[in-house]
DNA sequence: CTCCTTTAGGCAACCGGTTGCCTAATTCAT
DNA sequence: ATGAATTAGGCAACCGGTTGCCTAAAGGAG
């Protein structure tokens, strides 16, 4: 591996001179810094970054937070992979690289031990974990869920989701059930798109009913195949059905057909998300379509802000729009409709 | 941050004696090594891994490549995240952290600029990497896919596609569709499943037909939807269908409802990859199931192998058999079969 | 008590960069 | 040509660890 003594010895000059020549730092010469370019491009030189981090206390290097990844067999959303594509998509012009940090280790430690510059959390293992992180207030961005006290990018998953029963309302739905996420203490995702729910509802002049909302177990088709189970078992008839995912709409959908529903003739059905695969799913499902990719290129452009301006401690939310996507999976109340 | 300077001050010894204390080597008298650990662990101390690779030349770091997640709206099969998790599982109790290479900067300077102990190859950007690649040779498993000269652990694709086909031919389906990934010059993934569809016709005595295998552009289920489109579109009819991913299958189910044709009913389907989706599409999917848990795994072991013997460079490569799920996706032939 | 062996732990150098300061060299004015 | 002002670039120290070697201290034998 070539370094800058080799290239130092090579022109002729001292190993700081050569620094400073690759770095457009020092008073040189410009035929100097000339010749050790030149000399530096001719070896092969690149800069060992490990070496540079010790020094600068700097790395280029981002941590990844994402809980989901780290459990072996989980189901990890399309969005969060798009999230991350847009988000390297910048980063890497920067010349940041991306380190998953494995568990809890980095957290707990509360040490950076890697010399991190900064965070990207797509998802957060646990209070413990946000205790830490509030605690040691690195450059962090949260991507997709909102942390208190911790900047985000997101969806506006209250609008989005008002819209998304909007749409219900407008094709003449009245019974209107819901299938939620998971609720953490720490995640507000949920709950806002519970809250654009009800008072969707409340602005069409519909009650809430406790018997038609349903927490999923899981952010997964198995939650959203059980919740709609339970759903479907209850009293409470119901036409629509908007659920806080794609893939619990999924497994909703498979658990109507089997309590004998059909979709969208007896229920109508909406997710969120935007998955590519609910185009491909029977019927096609209609959906709020998240822009991932731009969630992830907004989250590094807001990270590197705060790289650049360490001082600014700000907990900006940056909210995107969602967007309806109208597939087949809905139908206007009373068409073919028993219920 | 607190430093081993910081240690051997409050402990009254030397710096580099603090090193010997926690990382156990050297000769210290038992009593000291243990002043010195309580004094460490009473101050919070955790190792600058930055400072400790610069040293030892050894990172604790992998390298994750995968192409497909830094095309920033690619679709990213389920099963890349659960081979990560479990490769993940096993390098976080070794003390590895995993970092994502962004483009090709590693590979190109073919440099190793961040002092990377090793490899996990998910998908290859193309074949000028891979010529780096095999040129610096560092420690390197590939998961999933085989690339020449590299070791890898993979599903058994030939044998995995002979006994999907077989399961088509056992139900009496004589006319057996293949939808096949995109070929790469590199990777043989596609071709082996390719290979296994074929010396299962050949073992049932069934020739095979040029018109009754597609190539899909991408392995997607847009890729699917197109490939198995011209196959509805030519003269030859087929009542079974093979796809090389489930991703595949999904978007062929849908072209195939498209073109009049039920499933199972009309044509039977099987999938490959035994993505938890598969349940909860219309008909649930027929699918070879991969354990990608435990290709990531089983990759972790191998290249954790690999780390402590690097004089060791064979390319072995290590077969995980993949296993039928039967589903709802396919039909006996004849049954209601019309074609 | 002395001498020799063993052991414990310190010193110095190194990994590959970066930075502030200071001096040697150059430039300019006189 | 001389002196002052400016500029170019080297020196030394530092980032936070690790390692080999060497010596001081401790222990043992006679």
């Amino acid at each position: 591996m070539v370094t800058i003594y080799d290239i130092a010895k090579q022109a002729g000059v001292s190993p700081p001179t050569v620094s400073k020549a690759l770095n457009g730092s020092g008073n040189l010469k410009a035929k100097t810094r000339e010749l050790i370019v030149t000399a530096a491009r001719e070896m092969g030189y690149v800069p060992n970054l490990t070496a540079r981090t010790l020094s600068t206390r700097r790395s280029r290097l981002i941590g990844i937070i994402n809980k989901d990844i780290y459990q072996s067999d989980a189901f990890v959303p399309p969005i969060f992979n798009n999230i991350l594509g847009g988000f390297n998509q910048v980063m890497e012009k920067q010349g940041y690289d991306l380190l998953l940090i494995s568990g809890s280790r980095e957290f707990l430690t509360g040490s950076n031990y890697r010399n991190i510059d900064g965070l990207l959390i797509l998802s957060i293992p646990g209070e413990e974990e946000y205790n830490s992180l509030l605690q040691y207030r690195w450059p962090c961005v949260s991507a997709n869920d909102i942390i208190p006290g911790i900047s985000a990018v997101i969806t506006d998953n209250a609008a989005g989701a008002e819209r998304a029963v909007q749409y219900l309302a407008d094709l003449g739905h009245r019974n209107i059930a819901y299938i939620a996420g998971p609720e953490t203490s720490i995640s507000t995702a949920s709950a806002d798109r519970f809250q654009g729910y009800r008072s969707c509802l409340a602005g069409n002049g519909l009650p809430w009913e406790s018997a038609l909302t349903e927490h999923a177990a899981l952010w997964s088709a198995q939650g959203g195949y059980e919740a709609a189970l339970r759903l479907a078992g209850m009293k409470k008839p119901f036409s629509a059905l908007f659920t806080a995912s794609d893939a619990l709409a999924y497994g909703a959908m498979r658990a109507l057909r089997e309590a004998g529903l059909a979709v969208p003739g007896d229920v109508s059905v909406v997710g969120f998300d935007g998955d590519r695969l609910g185009e491909y799913v029977s019927p096609s499902l209609t959906t709020m379509r998240q822009d991932a990719v731009e969630i992830g290129v907004k989250a590094a452009e807001l990270l590197l802000k705060k790289l650049s301006s360490p001082e600014d401690r700000e907990a900006g939310i940056i909210r995107l729009p969602a967007e309806l996507v109208i597939r087949s999976s809905c139908a206007v109340y009373g068409a073919a409709n028993s219920r």
